[in-house]
DNA sequence: CTTGTCTATGAAACGAGTTGCATAGCAGGA
DNA sequence: TCCTGCTATGCAACTCGTTTCATAGACAAG
């Protein structure tokens, strides 16, 4: 259960309501870990249950009223007893792979609208994280300097996304080719 | 629900059992997508009363009877036509991002084991992708012949495979990098 | 003044995935 | 003989995740 774990860490690094916590996960932790709006109000729902969050009523001009969350005690014990057992390296799910494997059995020239399709969300996605990391992590704080560990980690997680996409494009133009190369050799 | 899908594609390749499925996804189906034998028993059922799978009952001698199943005509269209639609790429849930992020509330280098623990594992993995591809990606069907299509499509899946552990472990490097910095920086 | 959009929260139902347990035949070794 | 291990199949209970729907205040455009 990594999502009452991404949310602890999440409120820790600035407490928020639950729909702001929906839209981080749209964005920043999005990229490592996605989560609706739905899931995320039953999980604070429980969690304040069970002592680990604390909530604060702010209302608010112009909007709606909000429930302000932050992490009590129990909360960020939970988390560093998490943060100190092992967990297996993570169990993949790649719809692409599946169908690319299944064009065999189909017209594989059909799948390359779907592969370029891809491939620009990809595109997108990496044009995305490197203004990002332009915008955050470059300037004053530059390389060296002690800083906090914080905005070290963020970083390297985030090269993590960047180095990401960027194989999974190179993966996809291979892709490409191969798929072409098919439909020549017919 | 890709479930259903990557069963047909394996039994597409080649008929078998839910056991020997089980197994498959241990190897080659796993690189890209996991499922446990209750998982798979159920999904056959379902789709043999659906009517997209034949059963044969198979006596075997020093081991129990098996089921083997093979996919039928309407199993094939459903196939094809899921081959047909697009999907949405694929949402992340990568727990050791988590974990990283979570370390600035905790001790960085407590991480450190960890994640030395995942580069070992992704090693073990590049290095098993590598000796299948010598095994079944070397030799008489060298490049250039048309050979069949489904041979091409695994092998530029197991390929996406190789990347995307060779990507990881220079990753993992880079954390490992910036873990040792934040504990000589302390 | 109606329609649409954004903030904000939530219920209900369903489908997917995990964990633990149960059964059973056969083989090999202590 | 008993224990372990492999093949082979399955149930039950539970948790996790997705989809659909509902509510409600504020504001802007038409």
């Amino acid at each position: 259960m990594a999502l009452e774990h991404a949310i602890l860490v999440s409120l820790l690094e600035k407490p928020g309501s639950g729909y702001e916590l929906a839209r981080r996960f749209e964005r920043s932790i999005g990229y490592f870990w996605t989560a609706t709006h739905q899931q995320i109000y039953r999980v604070l729902k429980r969690m304040e249950g069970d002592g680990r969050l604390d909530v604060r009523e702010v209302p608010q001009q112009g909007r709606p009223d909000k429930k302000e969350y932050s992490v009590a005690a129990p909360g960020r014990a939970a988390l560093s007893d998490w943060l100190h057992e092992p967990i297996e390296p993570e169990s993949v799910r790649h719809d692409l792979a599946v169908k690319i494997r299944g064009a065999a059995f189909d017209d594989p020239a059909a799948l390359i609208r779907e592969v370029e399709r891809h491939h620009r969300a990809h595109s997108d996605r990496l044009a995305h994280y490197l203004a990002g990391e332009r915008r955050d992590f470059t300037g004053p704080e530059a390389p060296g300097t002690p800083g906090d560990a914080g905005r070290e980690l963020q970083h390297v997680v985030l090269r993590g996304g960047i180095a990401y996409e960027r194989m999974t494009i190179a993966w996809l133009d291979d892709v490409l080719a191969t798929l072409h190369r098919l439909r020549a050799g017919h």
